[in-house]
DNA sequence: TTGAAAGCGCTAACAG
DNA sequence: CTGTTAGCGCTTTCAA
């Protein structure tokens, strides 16, 4: 027995212990029916055979995969990534398996996804959407064919779905009202693409903070975007040639990389960040911690969303969770740059 | 039939239209066998009803996933991102599926996903070790199963095993080269952990060129460190403090991030980038396309690297390829930052 | 051109 | 405690 290229079965064990294969696998799995010296026979020879059991196999008949699809719109963006970081741990630790897809921001590429993570017949799916999805009947599906379903971060209008979010107003709300604290009048907004939930909510939050002190907005200096470096050059240079006299003094950022191009832009104008504009930004708290920054941080949980998200899609899969959807909102924190500070005060 | 939480089967289409499944599987899959008009008839209701395929099933008894195992230290981070963006790319229009799993740089875990990535019974696996990896075993087991096996960037020494790595080396001597030629002698490398070939290889790079020209090595200006920001923050000061007034005029910097905490650091003492001090860093050259930025780039083709991985993983599996292994070596490119050129020229 | 039978490797249900 | 039987959904012979 024990071919070459012929990954050993349970048969092949059974074979080599004289019981049957039943017995095999039920010891494998701790099966209470096993007794506990027979079961550790078979462990042992499974490891000395280097038994791998074939997953396909044990999903096909065993219906539940240990196994949970990921659809990302982007991975190349360190906020997704440090929550991919995340869930990959707890999955890790749990002896789930995580196929993670990714979208390119294109709608037509997630739904293919998540018809072949359902073709693969994975327990659960945890998805943040691209930035045009708009059709939600492959959501739909996903429900009726009773695959647990999460939404993070980007979360479309779906009334039954759970999800999990960063209260981006909130954040946003306190950037500004720090600003102004702080006796800043000429405030930009440097933000997403308003019809994702993300761009609008901080959008929302920056008027909200606006308006609560009477701060008149400029409308040139509320500028939609993207999320990357040069988005952030393009916006300030925007912002430059509309008026080269009239500049913000503060400024929020969707991004971190949108604050980089923001400051590389300035520094080719010949203007310094962050003793003429002080800038805050969206963004992970890693470095800040360790040294100081030239922005200040709306630090977004992702560990912890990471986690969450998980954790509830597990308890979805076992059945021991709520079965209402539930739509938890993680708080941000702001991180304010000390060095700015004493730079600027 | 068509049960609701039921994904349709082969069964349920062959009952519909009163034929069998095989004849469903096989139109589906556009056999030969069978004629023109029923494949039609069969792919239309096929998507009228919404079937999905069982890859489950179909690869248990196909003997094929087409379903490719990827296996990386770190995911967020730029240079990895990037490569896995490019591989999923490919692996999207290839009709290929990519699982993807992390190892934290830890060997255990990397040992952990292979197994579990061949019980899953992946068509093939590409993986850049972790910065421990020593025990090889595991691949050689990879090998004995007849698994297509690519190494990509960081790849132990393994003889019989196909490799796709960047010349780390080259990219460094040609960016302290650049340096040189400018006229610069006072010259720093704020490298990485010289353990792994990428380390290494710079290393290596760096004082080649530095000898070739009889340009003094400084000890204190040769720095390994991470690949983060804070390395590259703590790396600046750790030479400010050495000796304020004798700091280097050119630096050569392992990654973006350690060149933006370079900046950072350099800012906080007063010391103006570019103008002052002026870095190479290792990265990707995406943002530099469209606007300037402070520093100079040695671009890694990280797109490039992963559509290769790709191609090549997709020859091995299908046997077309070439049955010796392989080892390419991918080129850097220097990309001077016209900004800096002209402020310091 | 189509279909019946067998089997991929595993697990669940039920007997013994 | 152990084993027999059946079946998960699909593809691959091989016969019609």
């Amino acid at each position: 027995m024990n071919q070459k290229n012929h990954p050993i079965r349970l048969d092949d064990l059974a074979e080599a212990l004289h019981v049957s294969k039943v017995t095999i696998s039920k010891a494998l799995r701790d099966h209470p029916d096993i007794s506990i010296a027979t079961t550790q026979r078979v462990k042992e020879l499974a490891e000395k055979m280097g038994y791998m059991p074939n997953i396909m196999a044990r999903t096909l008949s065993a219906h539940k995969s240990r196994t949970i699809g990921l659809v990302i719109p982007e991975i190349a963006h360190i906020f997704f990534a440090s929550i991919i970081d995340s869930i990959y741990d707890a999955a890790f630790e749990n002896n789930y398996e995580i196929i993670l897809t990714v979208s390119q921001e294109q709608d037509e590429r997630e739904k293919k996804h998540i018809l072949s993570l359902l073709s693969m017949r994975v327990d659960g799916l945890i998805v943040s959407v691209t930035q045009q999805t708009n059709d939600l009947a492959i959501f739909e599906k996903v429900n009726e064919l009773g695959v647990p379903l999460l939404f993070i971060d980007r979360t479309p209008k779906m009334p039954n779905i759970s999800s999990i979010t960063v209260n981006d107003m909130e954040g946003a709300f306190n950037a500004i009202e720090y600003g102004i604290k702080k006796g800043y009048t000429r405030i930009a907004h440097c933000g997403g693409y308003r019809n994702l939930n993300i761009g609008r909510d901080r959008y929302e939050g920056f008027m909200k903070a606006m308006n609560k002190h009477s701060i008149p907005v400029n409308d040139n200096w509320v500028i939609e975007g993207g999320l990357r470096e040069e988005d952030g050059y393009n916006a300030f240079m925007k912002m430059y040639k509309n008026d080269k006299n009239n500049l913000p003094e503060y400024i929020l950022a969707i991004s971190y990389p949108v604050a980089l191009g923001i400051y590389t832009a300035a520094l080719e104008v010949g203007i310094n960040i962050p003793s003429d504009i002080e800038i805050t930004c969206f963004g992970l708290n890693t470095f800040n911690k360790y040294a100081p920054s030239i922005f200040n941080f709306v630090n977004q949980p992702t560990k912890e969303l990471g986690k969450k998200a998980f954790d509830f899609m597990i308890q979805q899969i076992d059945g021991t969770g709520p079965f209402l959807p539930k739509n938890i909102v993680l708080d941000t924190e702001l991180i304010i740059n000390h060095y700015i500070v004493q730079k600027s005060d």
